[in-house]
DNA sequence: GAGCACTGC
């Protein structure tokens, strides 16, 4: 094999050939896009002066103008135009938080919100938490009675719905970054289409990219004439502050990305001048592959007498926290920083100082299969705009790089966007949220992306099986109603309010939240046989619930100590979460006069008290040695991170998920006994209503 | 026998 990084060749759409030198090639484009001004926020401006620097103000009047003439403005705000800050103070100055009015802005995740309230405050000179204020779960930083700009998740504001259905407090609510298309923007959209039609004094604005602004335009539109100046939603472009990204793509297809992602870095950390480098990949085993890959190589050239070095690091969710904060840390001139990382740095965090970028056009994605109604993880190439995201990573302080690695030929083939999470998703906890918002037919419900209809009546099943539903898929008083109030999957919710029957609320609590916490034992990956060892000494042969109602109980025992988490490998931050998740489903439980009990060391209650919640999610072991769902006969497998794929495999499992990478696997995983199943889910396993399958009936009669 | 995108209530 030649050098490692020689068979890497790149070029650029619109010149002479491929094969260009990278650094030639950078500075050529470099000229042609003309000197651009640095914008450095923090400098020595005021901030009245800072603000009035954001590209956002020119068009501040002409906002106004918008939001004052139309119900609905679609914004397209380019990265760092200053839309989010910027909008709801215009807002407030030109009087839509009179008379008590609250100007409502909402973000996908709790980090933005927080972080742009705080942001905001600090420019209006406030309080964080009086005028200016931030809503997530558990952190309800907000006075009722001051706060006038409110920043809250968009999850938090399908909530507020169920309390105020029309949002009255509101004068204009701004959904930011809708175009991300994540499950609560656009419940809150259709939700909010039929809040406009009831309420014709509040106001919306859509902020989203170019691409789907007219399918935003159209789905608020309430202009049924083809006369344009009775629309009632305009679209306003707003540039940004960013600096161009000379594109790379490969001159043919690449056979091994994760190996051509090491090439490309060492190629860029060779022939390039300063700057740090962002890898996208798509999974941690990648991601530990390629920076494994990335330091072996920079010791070779460092031996060969390379001055400037690699510091190279890992991102990805499920990392401790301490070592994903090193990818913020700052470096000395001498050193080139690389982060190798997942999707989690295409959105959810910024790294700033990226100038090259190397992207390798996959991503796992959820996606859901109606017909079985399993969920999977898939992994699948990108979408251009997801493409183009990864690419502005590198634009962000000043001109940068993307290195594509796959073909112009390839890219021009990928899907122009990714598919809503709406269509590619679990509907049992939407149509359990909407029902109790009252909306009554969820199959006409104006969704601006309609998920499949099987994926509708596989909600409407489970929700009924679950009890939430009856026969005429209404709500039912009082289970479905209190159901729908607890921010779980409805199968969790129908678990946690039976066990005051099942005398085990303590140990339910437990394990329930528990269960929303991902990554709770931490593998480093030089340390992985100890932390293995460590781990095991939680396990139980019932399974995966009990186990970790062992870990949290311990982590209690211990007082919550950080030191013991570490010596045993968990997940100190994930432990905190979880005892505070606990103690928000305790309150609801109290709200509904669940008997505080506890099993007393007894599995079986807590085992069953499971099942009555999760026995749709059903398996049994077969001759083979396969597990097959009992509703509908799919092969499934145990995942390898269960504790039970260590034991002997038990006849009969419930689990709480499927995942599908090369196989099925189910991931926490219970044994239970063939007999619970009928006698906790006679409906849906033994009689046959009108909507289960009669093959259900027959799996089980079997044994 | 062998594996874990990412949010959010």
């Amino acid at each position: 094999m030649a050098a490692p990084w020689a068979a890497v060749k790149f070029w650029k759409p619109g010149t002479e050939g491929p094969g260009i030198n990278i650094s030639e090639e950078r500075q050529s484009a470099a000229e042609a896009s003309g000197t651009s001004i640095i914008y450095n926020p923090h400098a020595a401006f005021s901030i009245e002066q800072q603000r009035q620097k954001l590209p956002v103000f020119k068009l501040r009047n002409h906002i106004l103008y918008l939001v004052e003439n139309y119900q609905t403005v679609v914004i397209i705000g380019e990265t760092g135009c200053g839309k989010s800050t910027q909008i709801p103070q215009y807002l407030s100055e030109a009087g839509w938080t009179a008379e008590g009015k609250v100007v409502g802005v909402t973000q996908p995740r709790r980090v933005a919100a927080v972080s742009v309230a705080g942001r905001v405050a600090e420019e209006r000179g406030a309080v964080l938490g009086h005028e200016v204020g931030y809503c997530i779960r558990f952190d309800d930083c907000t006075d009722s009675q001051a706060t006038r700009i409110k920043f809250l998740t968009d999850g938090m504001l399908v909530r507020e719905m169920m309390a105020d259905p029309l949002l009255k407090k509101y004068s204009v609510l701004m959904l930011d970054e809708a175009h991300e298309r994540t499950l609560y923007t656009d419940i809150a959209v259709g939700l909010l289409k039929k809040v406009q039609k009831k309420r014709g004094d509040l106001r919306l604005i859509v902020a989203s990219a170019t691409l789907d602004a007219e399918k935003f335009k159209d789905f608020f539109n309430q202009n049924e004439t083809s006369d344009p100046n009775k629309d009632t939603c305009a679209i306003l472009t707003i540039e940004g502050r960013t600096f161009p990204v000379d594109i790379f793509y490969t001159q043919s297809p690449v056979p091994d990305y994760v190996r051509y992602t090491v090439e490309t870095v060492m190629k860029i950390h060779q022939t390039e001048k300063d700057g740090d480098i962002l890898a996208f990949l798509t999974g941690q085993e990648e991601v530990e592959t390629v920076v494994s890959g990335l330091i072996e190589q920079a010791r070779i050239m460092s031996r060969s007498g390379m001055k400037r070095h690699l510091r190279v690091l890992p991102m990805y969710a499920g990392l401790p926290s301490s070592e994903q904060m090193k990818v913020f840390e700052r470096v000395s001139h001498s050193v080139r920083k690389v982060i190798v990382a997942t999707n989690i740095a295409e959105t959810s965090i910024t790294i700033s100082g990226i100038v090259f970028v190397t992207d390798c056009g996959f991503v796992k994605l959820r996606a859901y299969n109606p017909k079985t109604a399993i969920e999977s993880l898939v992994l699948v190439p990108v979408s251009q705009a997801s493409a183009n995201q990864r690419a502005g990573r590198s634009g962000r302080n000043r001109s940068g790089e993307c290195y594509r690695l796959y073909t112009e030929e390839d890219f021009m083939k990928l899907p122009l966007s990714t598919v809503p999470e709406m269509q590619r998703t679990n509907l049992a906890p939407v149509i359990l949220q909407l029902k109790a918002l009252g909306i009554d037919n969820v199959l006409r419900f104006h969704f601006l992306s309609p998920p499949p209809a099987q994926s509708m009546v596989q909600a409407l099943e489970l929700l009924y099986a679950l009890g939430g539903l009856d026969k005429n898929c209404r709500l039912t008083e009082p289970l479905g109603v209190r159901m729908a109030e607890f921010p779980l999957n409805p199968m969790f919710a129908k678990m946690l309010l039976e066990s005051g029957n099942f005398g085990c609320s303590a140990e339910i609590l437990s394990i329930a939240a528990m269960m929303q916490i991902q990554n709770i034992f931490v593998i480093p990956p030089n340390q992985k046989a100890l932390a293995v060892r460590e781990h095991r000494k939680f396990a139980v042969e019932e399974g995966d619930h009990l186990t970790m109602l062992n870990v949290y109980e311990a982590f209690i025992k211990h007082n919550k100590s950080s030191q013991w988490c570490q010596k045993h490998f968990l997940n100190y931050k994930g432990l905190v979460r979880a005892t505070v998740v606990r103690e928000q489903l305790k309150r609801l439980l109290s709200k509904f006069k669940v008997p505080k009990k506890s099993s007393e060391g007894d599995p079986d209650p807590i085992l069953r008290c499971i099942v009555s919640g999760f026995f749709a999610n059903a398996a049994k072991l077969h001759s083979t040695g396969v597990y097959r769902t009992v509703r509908d006969d799919h092969e499934l497998h145990i995942h390898p991170m269960s504790v039970l794929y260590a034991e002997k495999p038990p006849q009969w499992v419930v689990f709480n998920e499927v995942v599908q990478t090369a196989k099925f696997y189910m991931r926490d995983v219970t044994a239970v006994e063939s007999s619970w199943l009928l006698e906790l889910a006679p409906h849906f396993y033994q009689q046959g209503t009108h909507l289960s399958r009669s093959t259900k009936r027959a799996k089980v009669d079997e044994l």
